[in-house]
RNA sequence: GGGUGCUUAGCUCAGCUGGUUAGAGCGCCGCCCUUACAAGGCGGAGGUCGUAAGUUCGACUCUUACAGCACCCA
């Protein structure tokens, strides 16, 4: 083995053996475990979020599969409709080609091309983290079966009258001509105007002040409406106001919904363009009057001077033409919020178009029922309230959208806009006795992308085929995934499991954190903070991180930005990691918290934690070269230290596995961290330098626990070490990855065995401390007195006299102390053992006495609050026995030790 | 406007159903290149647990109010 852990070795040639071996395929076992794996979407490279919570699915799927259960982890990408689209779409136009152009089977070869060319980009780097998916499983939201099972749900659906078409209002994305999901929205407080127009009232001399932020949108007014109670406008209510440039007649209706603070306490109703109208408009029968052509432009439903105009850019121009016409009231200040597209980032329009939708109240229901009841879990369990209030007040969905990359819908249509469902034309052709004379046309919209989406956890097994896998991994045990696809998938995958597979999809919900940068801030390409996994993993120096991070960035001062900020971060770029001290760094950020900050100083002290473990596994190959590994030692026979790191395993052993299922990873991570380094390492490797009667079985049987307890978090060291630990023919498993996971050996806590241990740690603690603080050379070695009047204290220090000496670098330990040896000497004491150093000669006695009364006064400090308890009469009434024992042994304890430090004050006068 | 969560060491965070001298990693300071590891060893400094009140024998932990921050929904 090489001095220096070197990840870069390693990982590549791992990977390859447990691949060769395939041994990420699913064994046979009577229990079963599986995941599916959130499908990353096939536009996408890996970041940091996806390499998390990959880390935190195979810690999961490797510990699981050390169990002996027959696990599977199904792997797979997701079309992404509208993100794929137009993806390929900016490429053709880089070429000047436009999808208009070539037309929708030409743009979907293209769209086909490109993904088989570029979207496997994305396993290839979840490979790299070492994710042990069965990638021979892998599947694609359109592949053949799926898009087949996808058909069959939306005709079941259909056919059940859970799917209907409609004309509805709904967000409708000017840019991209589709109609998107209310999720897919995000609304954006900005400074605007508030405008107040004045509207003519018919038959009297009198004007109406409306107040509205949306004065282009007049042309579709069907109503003006006033509170019920307002009794400024009571005397207009049922008037007939008229619209200014057009001068339709429009009634003055009264409706709770007004807020009469708001402006004048006036609203102008516009069914059409405003989802408030729109229900308003329902309620009180009104017309609705589309103003708008598909792509933003205004239709011939306005002025005609403004027929074309782009929607948001005739505000002002009808603004200033109601100016002209005195219209306007007065123009105010005011806060609006935009709704803005995720994808495109153009305003959101509300649109009255036909489209697709899905009743939810009835799908909702039993999805409801099974968090209610606990039949599914949420951890943390706070995100169940976040689930059940969206699911309680669900709307429609609409599924349709109006592009051409994902799943046609399977709808066709006669002449006469007859429907036909079906999954092809031959079939509905069957299916309706329709002749060929009748020509039908399929549906040029396809489905939203989550509707496939929803469907995941059972296609990927193989439904609608009753496949052996759907029998064996249907329900998965959890699903891992972050808050914010909640309502976007986890909610629709419960609903539409319990739909069609009347099953549950998952049994837990493991919600975990956003992975954000080291100040707390979303990563992003605008604000240049990415960072990409595989350049912690390989390394990365400062010019291609700058690049990367300003590659599609236009504005010039936002890269100069960029480019300074990550200078500043990152003087040298990012080190090599390796992928494990990744993923140790993920694991131990998993704390239950729902924001991430990823700060790059951490990991290195995980790289440093391979290195340690690393290194320790080579003096361990090195102290037993030659060895036969034969551990039939029974556990009495061993020495104390021996004894005491095999209760100590178990112990941890007991704790990993309590942490891991209840999804504490960062608990997890650092019970082996401390376990590793600071008793492992520290005191039982060092114990066993000097330690003439441990057993060098015990060393190997530990060694092998540690790499079976850190596989799952840290795979591609533990299995180099392992390869060791099998040539070495230290095991007959000659792949880690597949050993079973240790079981807990069930020793009781021996007392003396930790007592022991200590009083050992104590000694050399108390002597190490006492070298430092009176700033003795380290190498000085100097001859320890020792005084006790407890014998099985001194029996067990006379037993282990060269591993205190060598731990604490002295001398040697001498117990025939003599006054005059006293006098040359500090004293410390550790409760009834004093320790005599004999060094008074080159300290500063002065210094010595004020660090003694430090210590004094923070020990009776201690005491008082001790006492102060003891002494109230409602506390020795009322607490329980136990915790009065500890607060009486505090006390003797307490006081033993300043009696001591007192009388070393004594000493050091005299 | 409604909801959720957060506020503990310089930084990033643990602290489970109330009982510890309030912990860890990184950073910082001092000493050491000791034959597994300087990506290391040994020792150390640093916190009135956001503020105020309440419940309790006892509050970082429970309740209420307030402040600040973040996110979600309308």
């Amino acid at each position: 083995m090489d001095k220096q852990y070197n990840p870069k070795k390693i990982e590549k040639k791992i990977y390859e053996s447990w691949m060769n071996k395939d041994c990420f395929k699913a064994k046979d076992s009577k229990s079963t475990y599986s995941i599916v794996l959130p499908p990353p979407n096939v536009t996408g490279t890996l970041h940091m979020g996806h390499a998390f919570q990959h880390t935190i699915i195979d810690i999961l799927i490797r510990f699981n599969r050390m169990l002996g259960k027959s696990v599977l982890w199904q792997p797979g990408t997701d079309h992404a409709g509208i993100a794929t689209q137009l993806v390929v779409e900016n490429n053709l136009q880089k070429k000047g080609i436009t999808k208009d152009k070539i037309g929708r089977d030409k743009l979907i070869d293209e769209i086909w091309k490109w993904k088989d060319k570029s979207g496997d980009t994305i396993i290839k780097q979840t490979k790299r983290i070492g994710s042990s998916a069965d990638w021979n499983r892998n599947r694609f939201t359109m592949d053949e079966g799926l898009s087949e099972a996808v058909s069959q749900v939306f005709i079941k659906l259909y056919d059940e009258k859970i799917i209907y078409k409609g004309k509805r209002l709904v967000n409708w994305d000017i840019k991209l001509k589709t109609a998107i999901s209310d999720l897919e929205v995000s609304n954006i407080e900005k400074p605007g105007l508030l405008y107040f127009i004045d509207y003519d009232i018919e038959g009297i001399n009198q004007k109406i002040t409306v107040a509205t932020t949306r004065p282009e949108t007049l042309f579709g007014d069907t109503a003006i409406c006033i509170h019920p109670d307002d009794s400024r406008y009571k005397n207009l209510a049922n008037k007939t106001a008229l619209v200014p440039f057009i001068n339709r007649k429009i009634p003055i209706i009264q409706d709770e919904s007004v807020d009469k603070e708001f402006g004048t306490g006036c609203v102008k109703i516009t069914p059409a363009h405003d989802f408030n109208d729109y229900k308003t408009g329902l309620n009180h029968n009104l017309q609705s009057i589309n103003i708008m052509n598909e792509d933003g432009t205004l239709n011939e439903n306005v002025y005609k001077s403004f027929v074309g105009l782009n929607i948001h850019k005739s505000r002002e121009i009808i603004v200033d033409e109601l100016k002209k016409q005195n219209r306007i009231n007065k123009i105010k200040d005011y806060q609006i919020t935009l709704p803005i597209a995720e994808r495109s980032g153009v305003i959101i329009e509300p649109f009255l178009t036909d489209q697709w939708f899905m009743k939810m109240k009835g799908l909702a229901k039993p999805a409801i029922d099974v968090v209610n009841d606990s039949t599914v879990k949420f951890v943390p369990k706070n995100w169940e309230k976040i689930y059940l209030n969206w699911l309680n007040k669900i709307d429609d969905w609409c599924i349709s959208r109006q592009i051409w990359w994902g799943h046609r819908i399977p709808i066709w249509y006669d002449s006469k806009k007859n429907i036909y469902v079906g999954t092809n034309e031959n079939e509905v052709r069957k299916k309706y006795n329709l002749n060929a004379k009748i020509n039908i046309t399929q549906e040029t919209d396809v489905l939203d992308t989550w509707f496939s989406s929803a469907l995941w956890p059972f296609t990927t097994l193989g439904w609608p085929e009753k496949s052996k896998e759907l029998d064996l991994y249907y329900p998965t045990n959890v699903l891992v995934t972050g808050f914010d696809i909640i309502f976007f998938w986890v909610a629709r995958m419960v609903m539409m499991g319990l739909k069609f597979m009347k099953k549950i999809p998952f049994k837990t919900i493991y919600i975990h954190g956003l992975v954000r940068d080291s100040e707390g801030r979303k990563m992003s390409k605008s604000l240049g903070n990415i960072i990409d996994p595989i350049d912690i993993i390989d390394g990365i120096n400062l010019d291609d991180l700058t690049n990367k991070r300003i590659d599609s960035l236009i504005n010039e001062k936002q890269k100069q930005d960029i480019i300074k900020k990550t200078r500043d971060e990152f003087p040298s770029g990012i080190p090599s990691y390796g992928a494990d001290a990744l993923r140790f760094c993920f694991c131990a950020l998993a704390s239950t918290g729902r924001d991430i900050n990823f700060d790059l100083k951490r990991i290195e002290g995980y790289r440093n934690f391979c290195n340690k473990l690393w290194n320790a596994s080579r003096y361990v190959f090195m102290t037993t070269e030659n060895l036969v590994y034969n551990p039939k030692d029974n556990f009495e026979s061993l020495n104390i230290f021996d004894k005491w790191i095999i209760i100590s395993l178990d112990t941890l052993i007991t704790d990993y596995k309590k942490h891991c299922s209840n999804y504490r990873f960062d608990l997890m991570a650092s019970s082996l961290y401390s376990f590793i380094w600071n008793e492992y390492c520290d005191w039982y490797l060092e114990i066993s330098k000097s330690d003439k009667d441990h057993s060098p079985q015990v060393l190997i049987y530990t060694l092998k626990i540690i790499l079976k307890l850190c596989h799952p978090i840290i795979p591609y060291i533990t299995e180099e070490i392992w390869s060791d630990i099998y040539t070495r023919k230290y095991t007959d498993d000659e792949l880690l990855i597949n050993s079973k996971f240790p079981p807990q050996q069930k020793i009781f806590k021996d007392e003396k065995v930790l007592k022991t241990i200590d009083l050992v740690k104590d000694i050399v603690n108390i002597i190490r401390k006492t070298k430092s603080d009176l700033n003795i050379h380290p190498k000085k070695e100097l001859d320890i007195y020792l005084i006790t009047n407890n014998d099985d204290k001194k029996n067990i220090l006379l037993q282990n006299l060269s591993i205190i000496s060598n731990l604490s670098k002295i001398n040697k330990i001498i117990w025939d102390v003599n006054d005059k040896i006293i006098k040359d000497c500090i004293t410390q004491s550790l409760n009834d053992i004093k320790i005599l150093i004999p060094i008074k000669k080159f300290i500063d006695i002065k210094e010595e006495k004020n660090r003694l009364n430090k210590i004094i006064s923070q020990l009776s400090s201690n005491l008082d609050k001790v006492n102060s308890k003891l002494n109230n009469k409602e506390f020795i009434e009322k607490a329980p026995s136990n915790i009065i024992q500890i607060n009486l042994q505090k006390k003797e304890d307490l006081l033993k030790d300043i009696e001591s430090k007192k009388d070393l004050l004594k000493n050091l006068s005299n």
